[in-house]
RNA sequence: GGAGAGGUGGCAGAGUGGUCGAAUGUACCUGACUCGAAAUCAGGCGUAGCGUUUACGCUACCGUGGGUUCGAAUCCCACCCUCUCCGCCA
């Protein structure tokens, strides 16, 4: 969420800078808002001002044993405008809530204008793209005979799900394990274990509600509609809203991240100074709808309704948060490098940012079957864009509670690391070549064999 | 699932419907004392919004949402969460 400040003071900049990523602010219906909520806002304060005094009143000379009968007279009226009065206002500021909350972050100014990925920056290539003397396989050619069964997950669940068996299964929880030890025992990130189902306003907090919800995957909990008893007791109570309402709000999303839960440990806190940077890591499955990305990445495992992924949060000062991505960013490309796979670093355009970032750097894998990289690790500074919407603080060193900045990447996805893996460490016979740095992960499996 | 207790400021913890944004303690900041520190003493110290824009004034916030009332932290209703005991259970 942006700071509604920054809007008033600036309107027509802040409008501009999120054209450049698409996004159309309405500007007229902003400042109409503002205009009621001020005219509203002073007339209710106005309002409670003088109820309050009136009551004070009442209640002296009550103490005093006073007549009050005039001043409770003049006090009859108040209670309807009053009302009236604060009713308005919450519809308002409701209003400019919901009109907020689905504004996307400011780019930040290094960022370069675009409309699309064709229009991202490529900031650096890393490693050795392998040249083979056979004609190569994608992963899933590959991994059929390795224990990769598509067929099998779809009779179970449905397309876009994946079964793994065999080592191919111990591969992939190799990798996951290596990537968490890397950077719970290197870089410095304390390891999270995490709920993989959060409340709604856990998905508030880091952006993916309300504006994206059909992106994830709801889950009920007990029955969707009141039970017999509360079917009886709304049939008995005046204010029978309040159980349809919390009846409505009986589910959990499933996360797309582990950015939302470990994000979350902060929100509604003020954390000290000196805990800063807090840096989390935290190994979970990913689930996502990929409503609205029907005919992409039908084929293999690349794009799943459910996938593993390391992913690293950082909780920093404001000053500190560029900072923190480059290393952050750093800590994702470790791992390539460690497992030997070529890559290259992207810096995202305005058009191609996600919702809550200021600044996001991809890192692509090189898939060989594909002759091209792809995404495999997203790193972005949300500055305080998440935090705001968390309230999410530091006491600064004035003793003054201030919005962290939080910075996330994944380091990295696991699904998709295993198919670059698979791509990458072909052999003509089909086998593959298991990266050594994943050896003590293996138990003594070196290669995978059809 | 059954029974009970409780949610108040950074933390702890008071609060007969009116002068309670909230005692007190603690933490923290400033000053005094001290060579310095500790102890002690004095003062300050919540968050957010609006209006004047240094000083100030007003408003909201005591788990959440409703209700009663001229007036609610306090009374009523519902919900959420935490804790204890019993039962069941991976």
């Amino acid at each position: 969420m942006l700071d509604i400040q920054s809007l008033r003071n600036d309107l027509t900049g802040v409008a501009s800078r999120l054209a450049t990523r698409g996004f159309i602010l309405d500007v007229a219906r902003f400042q109409e808002l503002e205009a009621q909520r001020k005219s509203i806002q002073t007339r209710t304060q106005e309002l409670q001002a003088k109820r309050n005094s009136s009551s004070k009143l009442i209640g002296q000379a009550k103490a005093k044993g006073e007549d009050i009968s005039a001043i409770m007279a003049e006090v009859a009226t108040l209670g309807d405008e009053l009302k009236q009065a604060e009713e308005q206002l919450g519809a308002v500021q409701t209003a400019l809530q919901q009109l907020l909350e689905v504004i996307p972050n400011m780019p930040h100014s290094s960022v370069p204008e675009g409309k699309s990925d064709a229009d991202n920056f490529e900031v650096r290539k890393v490693g050795k793209i392998p040249q083979f003397g056979f004609a190569v396989k994608d992963h899933v050619d590959l991994g059929e005979k390795l224990g990769l069964d598509f067929d099998t997950a779809t009779k179970i669940s449905g397309a876009r799900f994946s079964l793994l068996k065999g080592p191919l299964a111990r591969l992939h929880r190799a990798l996951a394990q290596f990537m968490l030890d890397t950077h719970s025992e290197q870089h410095g990130y304390t390891e999270t274990y995490v709920p993989y189902m959060v409340n709604a306003d856990s998905m508030r907090g880091t952006g993916q509600l309300p504006k994206f919800e059909e992106d994830l995957f709801k889950v009920p909990f007990g029955l969707e509609e009141p039970n017999a008893a509360e079917q009886t007791r709304i049939g008995n109570l005046d204010d029978a809203d309040s159980i349809r309402e919390s009846v409505k709000q009986r589910y959990f999303y499933l996360i797309p991240t582990a950015e939302v839960p470990v994000t979350n440990i902060v929100r509604d806190e003020i954390v000290p100074l000196e805990k800063l940077p807090m840096k989390f890591v935290a190994h979970t499955p990913c689930f996502r709808s990929e409503a609205g990305s029907y005919g992409r990445d039908t084929r293999g495992m690349i794009r799943q309704h459910q996938f593993d992924k390391v992913e690293l949060v950082q909780i920093v000062h404001p000053e500190k948060s560029y900072e923190g991505l480059e290393e952050l960013l750093g800590h994702a490309e470790t791992i390539l490098q460690k497992l030997g796979l070529p890559y290259r670093v992207v810096k995202l355009c305005t058009g191609d940012m996600g919702f809550s970032s200021a600044l996001t750097y991809d890192i692509e894998v090189w898939l060989p079957a594909q002759n091209t990289y792809r995404e495999i690790s997203s790193c972005s500074n949300f500055e305080a864009f998440q935090a705001r919407r968390m309230q999410a603080r530091f006491r600064n060193a004035q003793g003054k509670p201030e919005l962290v900045h939080t910075l996330n990447g994944s380091g990295l996805a696991v699904g998709r690391t295993l198919v670059a893996v698979l791509e990458n460490y072909q052999q003509a016979d089909g086998s593959v070549v298991i990266p050594e740095v994943l050896h003590p992960y293996m138990g003594g499996i070196e290669k995978l064999v059809p």
